[in-house]
RNA sequence: GCCCCGGUAGCUCAGUCGGAUAGAGCGAUCGCCUCCUAAGCGAUAGGUCGCAGGUUCGAAUCCUGCUCGGGGCACCA
């Protein structure tokens, strides 16, 4: 609709000039059609004659009158009036306004979907958490917004590939196999000293009684051998906790062989993994792949994209190690992609996943990344640059952390003392609607409080349950009007929506008219938020209808198109939770 | 020091590509259940849009400087 007003002003343009009322030298400034603020000001509104009267070096209302006699009629069009400075503001006919009830129920869930994204294949990456523990509250927010996102997308028509990046590959995937071992161990019975920089989560032994419990004692090695002769544990100058903690993975290699502590490894490595991933599915949030590193590494394609980047001519080696010149193309400093060591960056691995997305045939590449990733955005840009790569294809958006409140209390979020709230925690404290609804309310690069207290409430302060009792409430009426042996009847409502002509109604259709608009918006800007003001919008509206008019009421044609109006809402509310992942009871 | 994000009502936050009188919820005060769920609704009060300049017919919005808060500046992942 907004587009159909902006062409019947393009036209309008178009025929001034042919009637020579604008000469050709005048540029034509964009037609930018926008959905009036105040009802006052009809349905849409345009500035067109303002930005015109610019170039055209003349009085706006005057151009906007002359624009309005040029308007080309339209059956949707009741009235088009020049208002304020210079304002084109459009009012819809009534059966435009009606189309979109219509619409609606016949479309159900189908109502404000698009293809603007023309099926274009959309590689969206978000949480990808290290697989070394459970998820904590900090990746909820990237949950919820990167799947909240990705839906957004999928319901305008792109072709959207959800993934999690699993760093499967690398040091931290030893100290996890250690971890696992030393707590193994312990389990049967030896006496061991867990490293101070090992991963000390209560997690880490859960799994290791599992793993004695399946395969018995065949991993046990005399502690006496494991701990001889290595650097001492702690901080300088008592001790070296890293070192301390290589050593110790070399031993237990060494002690193991690498048949061992490769199952040791994967055995961690799955049972971590199956936990965040059966998080995710509790949290209603889906993956088409969880794309592995170590596949990026066996398969050669680090090899592959560093040799990419060399053959660009934008590698060199200094100090004993291959670096990428990234300054070159904007990032603050150049990039090691080899170590002196041999090893590859984890750097080198995401420039290799990168390219992999390319060359998968993803045309565009959204990563939801936690803010403190950001330093890391230029390299990987300048990355893709350096491989005749439009860095524009990659958008990263970054996600504040969210800080939790109890009782108007910060809750303390260490990781190291073991004190952080797991995703798991809170969903069963506030559950899997509230939870994702709050995460997404808010922009995502805005710092975010998240109260549980609110969350949980079960009153109109908490916007989650006040969005889903409008959706109860719609099915409330109905199952009322069939205890009271009443059907509605569409026919007959269609041919009564001219007598929801009271205010509350005007202002619930025009929502319901204006869904595909937000969502379309909401999709572009990538903000699912945009998608949440809506809803609560939208579930204001209906409540403030439904205690101002009563629906079951004598009147049969003013009943049903009441009904109508309410069942169309009720529609919207659905579809629009639905892709934020929120369900809509159908009683609260 | 450099880079990114933010500063809008007492609190939490919206504010579309610069547009008409800056909005919502909470909190405060006062009302509304004989009636389809009160997990609801209505009314009132509440603003130097961090500060100072600039651009513009028009700035919360764009530019510059300053200030405050958060985060980041690895041959870790």
């Amino acid at each position: 609709m907004k587009r159909h007003v902006a062409s019947l002003i393009t036209q309008a343009l178009q025929s001034m000039r042919a009637a020579g009322d604008l000469t050709q030298e005048i540029e034509l400034p964009p037609v930018l059609v926008e959905r009036a603020r105040d009802r006052s000001h009809g349905d849409y509104a345009a500035n067109t004659a303002m930005l015109l009267a610019k170039s055209a070096k003349r009085n706006p209302r005057e151009l906007a009158e002359s624009i309005r006699s040029h308007l080309p009629d339209s059956s949707v069009i009741a009235e088009v009036a020049v208002a304020g400075p210079g304002f084109l503001n459009f009012t819809l006919t009534a059966q435009a306004r009606h189309a979109a009830l219509l619409e609606a129920l016949e479309q159900g869930e189908g109502y404000g979907r698009s293809k603007i994204g023309a099926g274009e294949p959309v590689h969206i990456e978000f949480v990808s958490a290290n697989p070394t523990g459970p998820l904590h509250v900090g990746h909820g927010r990237g949950a919820a917004f990167g799947d909240a996102l990705a839906s957004l997308l999928e319901a305008t028509g792109y072709a959207v590939h959800r993934e999690y990046y699993v760093n499967d590959a690398g040091r931290q995937m030893d100290i996890l196999a250690l971890s696992l071992w030393l707590r193994y161990l312990a389990a049967a019975g030896e006496s061991i000293a867990f490293p101070s920089q090992g991963y000390r989560g209560d997690y880490i032994v859960a799994h290791a009684e599992a793993l004695l419990a399946r395969d018995g004692t065949i991993y046990v090695r005399p502690p006496a051998e494991l701990y001889a002769d290595l650097p001492a544990d702690g901080q300088p100058p008592h001790g070296d906790a890293e070192a301390h903690l290589d050593a110790l993975i070399a031993r237990a290699r060494e002690l193991l062989g690498e048949a061992a502590y490769r199952n040791l490894l994967d055995f961690a490595l799955d049972a971590i993994l199956g936990e965040i991933q059966a998080d995710l599915a509790a949290f209603g949030v889906r993956y088409h792949h969880y794309f592995s590193e170590r596949t990026l590494r066996d398969g050669g394609h680090i090899d592959k994209a560093i040799e990419a980047l060399h053959n660009a001519g934008q590698t060199y080696e200094a100090e004993g190690a291959l670096w990428f010149r990234a300054t070159a193309f904007g990032d603050d400093k150049d990039r090691v992609l080899r170590r002196e060591n041999g090893l590859t960056t984890y750097f080198a691995a995401d420039v290799a996943y990168h390219l992999d997305k390319v060359e998968r045939g993803y045309h565009t590449l959204i990563n939801v990344w936690g803010a403190d990733h950001h330093g890391y955005v230029p390299r990987v840009k300048a990355a893709l640059q350096a491989l005749g790569i439009d860095p524009a294809r990659l958008d990263v958006r970054l996600v504040q952390f969210a800080v939790l409140y109890r009782g108007g209390e910060k809750l303390p979020m260490s990781t190291r003392s073991g004190e952080f709230v797991t995703l798991r925690e809170l969903r069963e404290e506030v559950g899997k609607d509230a939870a994702r609804f709050f995460y997404a309310m808010r922009r995502s690069e805005q710092h975010m409080d998240f109260d549980l207290d609110l969350a949980k409430s079960e009153s109109s302060d908490n916007p989650v349950y006040y969005c889903q009792y409008a959706h109860a409430r719609v099915c409330s009426v109905f199952r009322q009007l069939a205890e009271r042996g009443l059907q509605h009847d569409h026919m007959r409502a269609a041919n009564a929506l001219t007598r929801l002509d009271a205010e509350h109604e005007q202002i619930l259709l025009d929502l319901i008219g204006r869904y595909p608009e937000v969502l379309e918006a909401a999709a572009l800007a990538r903000e699912p938020h945009q998608l949440i003001n809506y809803l609560r919008e939208l579930a204001a509206a209906f409540h403030t209808y439904y205690n101002a008019v009563p629906f079951i009421i004598d009147d049969d044609a003013l009943r049903d198109a009441r009904l109508t109006l309410i069942a169309a809402t009720r529609q919207v509310l659905a579809n629009a939770l639905r892709l934020l992942g929120v369900e809509s009871p159908r009683s609260m």
